[in-house]
DNA sequence: GTGAACTAGTTGTATAGTACAACGTGATGT
DNA sequence: ACATCACGTTGTACTATACAACTAGTTCAC
């Protein structure tokens, strides 16, 4: 067991006990959104609109499912769907005033709950923490 | 928009993100344990028997589901209950010998993927993202 | 230009994971 | 001995998810 080993085995538990509570954190800090929704969400907004299939793809979600947070988050008055007037198959996704608004709020709230949770740190180290997440998740990425 | 803003809020989308996705990889990887069962058995293993009330604790659920993921866990064969001799109330825990069994071939299986995502990164540097997340995880901990 | 193949999205169905409330049963403490 | 507490199960409901079957537009080959 070297030492190489052991930070593996440190960064699998942590990440999976990160991964493990998530949800619940996520659902208990903003019950009005989702983590599920809040991500499809900021993706419409931070992409200017795309299509239902575009988020599947982007978060490997079936496009069933896509679907139906869709619907779901239209239902709620968050979203909405302009036909693309080239192809009457496709619907552009925007989110609505309300919807931006509502997004903001969580993002809001959310940045503040990681800048509490990283007060303490000095800037050199969450900026290699920065770093060294976008290297593990493009890893992963590339590897399945 | 300091430098310091800048790597939180990397942190925050890159930690999203990695939530977003560790359910459906993990179902993906091993559809004979979920992500939720691995880390239920793992505990049992790791604590050598518990309670039903220390899995829902440990893992911020309700009794109601742990018990019914311990029914699953029970119905797979993975999983076996002793009633406490000197509290009648209580179910100790134990994996089975199977149940150690199928842990242990996903527990190999989670570190090898964890090792070719790795592969390429100086240790110096997985030392250091390994204390980069047990400092956020516990800071997350202690600040709900 | 018409039919086959493809693409976008919806709906039916099934499953996992989760919470909350109500309950049964065993333990404890006045 | 009775009230209260602790442990676990069951009823119910909801969300997120996948897969398969479907409808309706689009494109391409001939």
């Amino acid at each position: 067991m070297t030492h190489r080993d052991d930070s593996v085995e440190t960064i699998q538990q942590e990440m999976t006990a990160f991964a493990r509570r998530a949800r619940a954190t996520a659902a208990r800090m903003h019950p009005e959104l989702s983590l599920v929704s809040y991500t499809l969400l900021a993706h419409l907004d931070d992409q200017q609109g795309c299509r239902a299939t575009d988020l599947a793809a982007h978060y490997y979600l079936d496009k069933s499912t896509a679907s139906r947070q869709i619907a779901a988050l239209e239902r709620l008055g968050f979203v909405e769907r302009r036909i693309d007037p080239d192809d009457h198959r496709v619907q552009v996704l925007h989110p609505t005033t309300e919807g931006a608004q509502v997004l903001a709020n969580v993002t809001a709230s959310r940045r503040k709950a990681f800048h509490e949770r990283l007060a303490d740190w000095r800037e050199e180290d969450l900026d290699r923490f920065a770093s060294y997440l976008v290297r593990y998740n493009a890893a992963q990425e590339r590897l399945g």
